[in-house]
DNA sequence: AGCATCAATGTTGCCGGAAACATAGCGTGT
DNA sequence: ACACGCTATGTTTCCGGCAACATTGATGCT
């Protein structure tokens, strides 16, 4: 039920007597007019509501201690019949902090990017933040500095760029949002940080998979350069290879699109004699399967195939995938919290672990007898 | 370079003589400090170094005609000096509004709703808002009305809810953001507008084809009754059928993703003796295909199978999938649209047209004579 | 010439919350 | 019994933008 009686001051003070007024000086009036239909309640209305300062029920909000019972007890009431909720509009101004967290994202219908993005907006709301999310065209330079632009006036906590590219990387460099910026959910190896030890990924078990299935000769399906996470994994492929004394038959180039898989082994013409094909992504290789099976060879007969990242419908293609899963939720989760902690000032010693797990399906097999 | 001499007012008043002062009065200085370095500036940075009211620089930036020639020059002049940008936090406290939607979503990993929030984030952005994004999960109601919460106290403009099962409709009719909101990319068939018309997709265009292969026993993979989008599909498939005098050999039940598809197709003991067999999505057409080989059926020589959706690795599934082509993007572009002109108190006429194109690939091809 | 009018611009106050500062009242030590 | 100090609470001010109102000077009309 609202309060419209101007006069009806609900729970009116216990020791206000008449000789000295109410205790609710008249600023703490300004609003009487407040709590009207439609507008929610303010701290003021509360205030008004409790018999109380307004300050009396930010304190309480905060958290403070040294609140009487009696009066804690009148400010929840209050608060609970009011049905109040704090304005972050008006917190956001005052403090010049807010509850959201921006996020520059691009190729939002990839799985990759998609799934890091949801772990971090599960991750925000748990922390009580939204993210305020920008997508941008890699290819328009112009799109990118105008959601920074459009970033920078939000009054945000912080930034998180979801998809680390050089152009990316770049073009925030030169960008000062004022606020803590976490760029990109795969340490890059410009990181500072070993990659050696951090990006390997699963590719040990991988090819601890193939090289005892026999295979010796190896065919690497890579992402776009610009990716750091495209990076990454090719090091891993080349390191993995390097650790068991043997080296890559090639690297074709791809973009992470099964097209691109498809079109680079339509384009290899003997597949340099590898008898196994290891994708950076599992859409790449599904296009290699399909490739090589217009070619007449067969999948995992003739040539064994491997993907990264475990899409969902890689267990469900003809035939099924092996490959390494990837888990981006918590790429995504790891990346807001990274970046919840700068904004605390707090360090945060927790590096990401890039773990992956082997998953074997149907199409890696045993190399081909004549090798 | 920053102002730092407090006496160093910038480009003094032309006409201020002595014996007035400065036109500036003294409330208007009243943040003299302003202007460190850190903090961004303001409309009253603004006007004391342009030398006018902070009054006169909110009637520039909100495209008031009547301010002299010399005075307008001045003020843009200190606004490129300044690098003022407006705070939004202030402008959305004032007035209530903010430049920011709401966007509910969940199963951000799929591809349709991903390719949706993209769509509707890059209509966002090009009409200067962004999307405060908030992921659910449907098993977790109270998680639901949290994020209705967070969403809430964030002076929203608006609010626009990704994907449209009845659990989100059911939480959100209760719900009460005060802001217009948009619920759905798919007109539901409860909308009231006459869904045969809108919602047949390119079933039509798809069943010309596959009779025209000779095929006249179908299979049916529904999507979960509770997305209005799989309900949509469901009717355009019956609709479909029914206009050409044919009737379903059977609706088996899925849930979009590739195992239920599988799944479906492995517990058909003989197809009930369908000739093609049209999947709600993409994924569930491959969980099909997968099935279908297992069991020994051949596709398309056999079975021809159908999706919905045109993911891009439909072109490369084994056999590349016949599929209808639906543009996510344009949804989500629509649904912000529409959401927009409600925004603005505009009617909004535009029907989103849910048009889909029919893409032929291998893996239908002309029914077994048999039949 | 004098007054109404209007264009251009300045001043005040409000939005809702929170920090900084202020004050009333109570207990305690001597 | 009185000063001191602490606790609980009240008051003022600020964040940045904008609406409403106020003011100034020039123009036009009679």
């Amino acid at each position: 039920m609202a309060i419209e009686e101007p006069g009806s001051v609900p729970e009116a003070v216990p020791g206000g007597e008449a000789t000295t007024g109410p205790r609710v000086a008249r600023s703490t009036l300004r609003r009487v007019s407040a709590g009207r239909a439609g507008r929610a309640a303010t701290i003021y209305d509360v205030a008004l509501a409790a018999g109380v300062s307004h300050q009396t029920v930010t304190r309480y909000l905060n958290g403070f201690a040294g609140i009487r019972p009696a009066t804690r007890e009148r400010v929840e009431k209050a608060l609970k019949e009011l049905d109040y909720r704090p304005n972050l509009a008006a917190r956001a101004l005052n403090s010049g902090r807010s509850q959201r967290v921006g996020a520059i994202t691009h190729e939002l219908d990839q799985f990759g990017p998609s799934k890091i993005l949801q772990g971090a907006t599960a991750a925000a709301r748990d922390a009580g933040f939204v993210l305020d999310i920008v997508t941008v065209d890699l290819a328009r330079p112009d799109v990118l500095n105008e959601a920074i632009e459009m970033l920078r006036r939000h009054d945000l906590a912080g930034v998180l760029v979801m998809s680390s590219t050089d152009t990316m990387s770049e073009a925030l460099a030169t960008a000062d949002f004022g606020v803590p910026v976490y760029l990109g959910a795969e340490p890059d190896d410009t990181s500072g940080t070993d990659p050696s030890e951090l990006t390997q990924f699963g590719f040990p078990a991988l090819f601890d998979h193939l090289v005892g299935l026999g295979h010796h000769t190896f065919l690497h399906i890579a992402g776009p350069a610009e990716w750091s996470a495209a990076r990454n994994r090719s090091r891993a492929y080349s390191t993995a290879l390097a650790a068991r004394g043997l080296s890559s038959a090639g690297v074709l180039q791809g973009d992470w699109s099964a097209r691109s898989g498809y079109e680079a082994v339509m384009a290899a013409p003997d597949l340099a004699g590898a008898t196994a094909i290891v994708a950076a992504n599992d859409q790449m290789a599904l296009g290699a399967i399909l490739a090589l099976t217009e070619r007449g060879l067969r999948v995992p007969e003739d040539v064994s195939v491997a993907g990264v990242d475990d899409i969902p419908e890689a267990a469900y293609f003809s035939p099924p995938l092996t490959t390494l899963r990837v888990d981006f939720a918590a790429q995504g989760r790891a990346a807001f919290s990274t970046l919840l902690d700068r904004i605390r000032g707090e360090a945060h010693a927790l590096e990401p672990a890039l773990h992956a797990d082997l998953i074997v399906r149907r199409s890696t097999a045993r190399a081909p007898a004549s090798g």
